[in-house]
DNA sequence: TGATTTTCGTGACAAATGTCCTCGTTGCGC
DNA sequence: GCGCAACGAGGACATTTGTCACGAAAATCA
């Protein structure tokens, strides 16, 4: 199946369109094929696009002045990923996206993403939903991480995205929790041993 | 001066309105005093409202299992707040809001906020503006999470919030920063003897 | 003003986490 | 299939953080 079929599918059970608007969504996109540990994004390049995962798993990331990586966050099969600062302001992003696994994602520019929502309200309204659903997964990671232990932080990760948990190396995980690997490694333990 | 009259000299800096239009934003709007250790909203409670803060020091909080408060964040002058997950949903807030000094806010309904934001599609665009903001405020808070130690955090805030931080005791600062009370204190002394 | 609460620091000890290291296994690329 | 890099576990030790207890100073309120 084409990549924007699969697309096409995904949109139809969250929005109605008619033939002609899914068109227009169609004509703007772009396709393109990531390779397993190849950049989508290099830290210094601005992030001006909207960018939907149709098969495959990204991750946005920053590394520090230690030369240390943090992941922010992974983007499997159907969802977005872009760098919203840098696609807000224009700046050069501080953060960086590359593919875990091989990757096939539509692509559509600012301005292009600007147009078509001009054109198509109910799709404007469906980005902004992702929006703000997006936001909340932040606001709750926040709480989680002033709040719960490293073994709590564990234990939502895998509750909350074990597709993602089955598919990334657990020096990742640890990453994304904010903890060390060996952390990590211990928490295991722990938990396993109970 | 009248608490609009103050939101209506933020709001000109932000956006260029028509009399007509502010008109209609000052119509919809309701005044509210807030004492000091008064509640706002109350955990269970549907945030149901946008609310800005004319005067006065507001925070956004939750109590865990244990008993133990958790700060979100604080909201100063000229800053909104409210629950954005109960907002969108509708559901039963988590989280509490109480001020911590005496306050005046301006309260739109959520449903008036709709409304104005139709009819006035610049005040629309300057909403969703400070929206990604404070995602963006979250991603960058997210990311200082997993990477900086307690003494980075705490010289980051002071930084970022040098306002906020003459005015919330430091026990708050803590509970924000997701360490304890005498991490914080250790980090202070620390700092000040180099 | 006087009494009470809040705030903040500190010491002692326990627990959690980071750092550095080794080792065996797995998986991928050539 | 082979070789190498990636992955994950684990030990030993240092550092950081949490927990608990106490006391002094500052702020609050009747």
């Amino acid at each position: 199946m084409q990549l924007f079929e699969i697309f096409r599918k995904y949109l139809q059970e969250k929005v109605e369109l008619t033939d002609a608007q899914l068109d227009l969504i169609r004509s703007t996109s772009k396709e393109r094929k990531i390779a397993k540990r190849e950049f989508y994004l290099r830290e210094g390049e601005i992030s001006g696009h909207n960018t939907f995962v149709v098969k495959g798993l990204l991750r946005l990331y920053r590394i520090d002045e230690d030369g240390n990586e943090h992941i922010m966050r992974f983007a499997p099969e159907n969802w977005w990923i872009s760098d919203r600062e840098s696609y807000n302001t224009g700046e050069p992003s501080k953060f960086i996206i590359d593919a875990l696994e091989k990757s096939e994602v539509l692509i559509w520019t600012k301005e292009d993403s600007e147009f078509v929502y001009g054109e198509i309200p109910a799709f404007r309204a469906f980005g902004e939903g992702l929006f703000v659903e997006s936001f909340i997964a932040y606001h709750n990671r926040i709480y989680n991480s002033i709040s719960s232990t490293a073994e709590e932080k564990y234990k939502n990760f895998v509750k909350t995205y074990p597709d993602i948990f089955n598919r990334v190396p657990l020096h990742m995980v640890a990453s994304y929790l904010g903890v060390t690997r060996e952390t990590l490694s211990r928490v295991r333990r722990h938990f396993t041993l109970k």
